[in-house]
DNA sequence: GATGAATGAGGGTTCATTCAT
DNA sequence: CATGAATGAACCCTCATTCAT
């Protein structure tokens, strides 16, 4: 991997575990093995190089969501697709649900406007799913907005919650009745079950 | 108001909107119209600062929603309460939504034990009523710990979404067709019918 | 005890072991269970309590090395008594060594005149004692100023490195072959005997 | 001279004259004409920059004393080169004997390991000539840690003392009777006379 | 492409001191 | 006599950024 894509992954790991502002240069250029000096080389500055990694997930998860959204058929499974695809891509780029859980706890100021154009490129795709399923009459009506709030919000949680709620199961167990810890994937796909559930007439 | 309180008013407003690390003592002092020393006359340091106000909050919301499920007989009210008064406290208290989402964001290594404590307490809550809503043959089986991330989730999400909504909104809307704002209330009611929705057998 | 003097008290003793700008005015007041405001009303400021210490530690010294030394009549003993009474002062104080170490390593630059006068009063003592013995031709001739170092300097290396060798001693001793620590007294006296020696004909 | 070194000696100058908690990192920076953060690239922090000095010092200290000591043959001659060289030291480095006043003044509490090991160093060298001097029965039994406190004491005293005698004098004189101020050096000779005479049998 | 050196601004914290009560 | 509250200055340290090489 050439030297501009290490900085990349090594700054997104950084500003989504510790946060924007707690991530110094010199954190990513140390854990680079380079100096900060060569990032400077890089990238403009470090809000550059935060909006750079910010866009590049959104942009993957919108297109990836439509990709699976467009493979469906049926408008139940285009749902479920929806949410799964959501999951799957928390679970494999690892920190889009912390970048996103500090943008919309800073109230989406700071939120670089490509990146929120992909946020929405997200939010028509579960519109367009449940109008569909409106006009066939297989949804319930409900507003588009809160649904998109609780897949969001749901997976969010559920995936960023992961580490502090095994600590706190090790911390209360007495070792012997160890419960299933179900894994995120699990957890995830109940989630969109209920959540269909909750939107089927 | 004393000034301690109002460092406290202060400060939670500062950490919820622009989270611990880019809140400084200076930030809080000069909109207190205070010395930086003032407020460590008050509070040992930063964190302790930062700990009281999150615990504050954490306990608030415990002690409310426990009350509020405890006024209420039949289990889907309980639900019912549980979720309505989450989202009141959520709407009262300002702003521990944001401060709860970036603890989470964190991976919760920061969060203070009592805190977290107090976020469990309510978790029990919810536990029970689910426990009991199955026993009753009321509520299908789901783990408590799913339906408190779609809670907790959605919520939180839902209410610090709203600003960023509003703009967008305003952004693309070409004035005329001004689509109703929902409340947070209505919504969050929504959304609690819906979650009781797929509760229910 | 009143409180003025449980002030002076451990002030001397916190100005003696930790200097005095890392002796703070709130390290004082805490450790004597009163308030900064309470030592402020004793006291004019920091600089007036340390100088009052200073010059009432000198004094003490320099009143019973006078008054020892006028108790002895023969020119040898008046040195012994002159060496002892500084040990003994030292030993009895407990901080007139660290206190005195530190201006020296100032350069006396901040020695309050009227402490530096007490100092000054011991050395005419000392002078007299060796001119008198030059007199008599008991004593060879070495400039009081010289002796004076030595005396001084040899008493006060020996009570400050007291802790520290003890500390090395532990640290290297296999356990068994427990050395004997001389104590203090024995070891000035044979100090005060070795110089006396080496002034001697 | 590189910066690096700049700062070290006018740090040590600092250090030595105004003791470590007096010395602001800001005083070492205007001195050299960089800026506080110039001295953090170079060193970790303050205590670092203070420990390097300490160390450096003391080491040249040891080194230089076995040297000196190393070649001479007779053991009255060891002695002398001992006392001397270790006049020279604190003569040519200028800042050790007030560097070591501050430490013991201190209990040795901060002392840096490392030091520390340097001058245990230099004791090990003292109590070897020691010993050879009284198994040649050329010298009197005597403890060698109290010869070391004697050579130490005196010649840190003598040094330190200086200015303030200069200071003394000058005040005290009318002028005309102006004493020969005896150099540093032939005190420091005669000093090791002094102690070589009471050391011999 | 990359580095070493440096900077200016700011951040958290401490401290001697004051003053109304 | 004594305290609680507050201040202004100073202190240690970090950080994003720059620039000559």
């Amino acid at each position: 991997m050439n030297k501009k894509n290490m900085i990349l992954e090594v700054a997104e790991q950084l500003f989504a575990s510790e946060g924007y502002t707690s991530t110094s240069i010199d954190d990513i250029a140390s854990k680079c093995d380079i100096t900060k000096a060569a990032i400077y080389y890089h990238f403009k500055n470090k809000q550059e190089l935060y909006r750079y990694i910010l866009q590049k997930n959104f942009m993957n998860l919108a297109q990836n969501i439509e990709i699976a959204v467009g493979n469906e058929d049926k408008v139940e499974n285009k749902f479920i697709a929806y949410v799964i695809t959501f999951a799957q891509e928390i679970q494999n780029s690892k920190h889009i649900a912390s970048l996103l859980m500090r943008e919309m706890a800073n109230g989406g100021k700071d939120m670089p406007p490509d990146a929120l154009k992909e946020m929405l490129r997200t939010f028509k795709s579960l519109t367009l799913i449940i109008k569909s399923g409106n006009e066939q009459k297989i949804f319930k009506c409900i507003e588009p907005m809160i649904m998109q709030m609780m897949i969001i919000g749901s997976l969010s949680f559920l995936f960023t919650t992961q580490k502090i709620r095994k600590k706190v199961k090790e911390e209360s167990d007495t070792g012997a009745k160890v419960d299933i810890q179900h894994s995120f994937e699990q957890s995830a796909y109940k989630i969109s079950m209920t959540l269909l559930n909750s939107l089927e007439e």
